[in-house]
DNA sequence: TGACAAATGCAACTATGTTGCATAATGTCA
DNA sequence: TGACATTATGCAACATAGTTGCATTTGTCA
């Protein structure tokens, strides 16, 4: 979630055009409080706007490759999409619930990740650290 | 992977008969050195003695909600599975190649996670952390 | 053996994501 | 501005991953 973003500037900054359907879509990841799937971000732009579920993943691949978003795996069958780590939005862990399956963004530095031992011993490139905590979110062990 | 694992044993364990294509589903995914999907897993039992694609579906549903298998996110499309960590098999973390998809067991205790954190904030029950590293393998660094 | 339950197979279906190709919108430059 | 190229979008079809309903087979046990 953002209220300091530019999206227009961001797209621009990444080389993309800031066409309406681009926008929407970055507008409508930047202001949810979680990721989204495509689904969701289809329905979402929908209502105020018809766009094609195929322009959508067309959008959120160009998003991803040039780093304005990250995929991320939702826990179930399919990726979710949020604003990728920057100056206003370090880095942080998601919990997912496996009950109701509720994805929400955990505090950033909640979970510490120490990635010197693998930073000696691996012999690829690192690129990226996905973090998912499982389990059961407060509102399904309430109703249990 | 296991050289240690009775897997008849683990089976009845879990309370589930230890049918043949329960102990070659379970075989392939503790003899294999990575996290396998579903379409690998059918690919190898098929080899020995055909199954069905839902059998296989099914029994991985059954084998993953009896703690015997964890089902991790392979960073793609589909979802993988391995053996759950147990005594003879400490969790560890997984590389995926973004380059050419592969899947990698990392060493237990390279990377360590600090749940303190989130165990002090989080108001829901913490079931297990999936921690999987991104980046470019050894071999696809050295084709490119 | 016969009754019953559990496991498997098969067809059809749903969900998610991708590709090819046509059209529409936009940018470039004379 | 008008011609032209480029880019973005839409649509249909396809591909892949996973699920469901129901019939058949296999196993358990009295
Ligand atoms: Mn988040
Ligand atoms: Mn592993
Ligand atoms: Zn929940
Ligand atoms: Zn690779």
């Amino acid at each position: 979630m953002c209220g300091q973003c530019n999206y227009r500037s961001l797209l621009q900054a990444g080389g993309l055009e800031p066409t309406l359907n681009r926008l929407r879509v970055l507008e409508v990841i930047g202001s949810n409080s979680s990721p989204l799937s495509a689904h969701d971000i289809l329905a979402t732009v929908n209502r105020t706007a018809g766009i094609n579920r195929v322009t959508v993943y067309r959008i959120l691949g160009l998003l991803v490759s040039k780093g304005l978003v990250e995929r991320l795996s939702g826990g179930g069958r399919s990726l979710v999409y949020g604003l990728a780590p920057n100056e206003h939005h370090p880095a942080h862990p998601h919990f997912h619930c496996r009950s109701c399956g509720a994805l929400q963004c955990l505090q950033p530095g909640s979970l510490k990740v120490d990635l010197r031992g693998i930073e000696r011993s691996f012999a690829g490139e690192i690129q990226g650290v996905e973090v998912r905590v499982d389990g059961i979110c407060r509102n399904c062990l309430k109703r249990a």
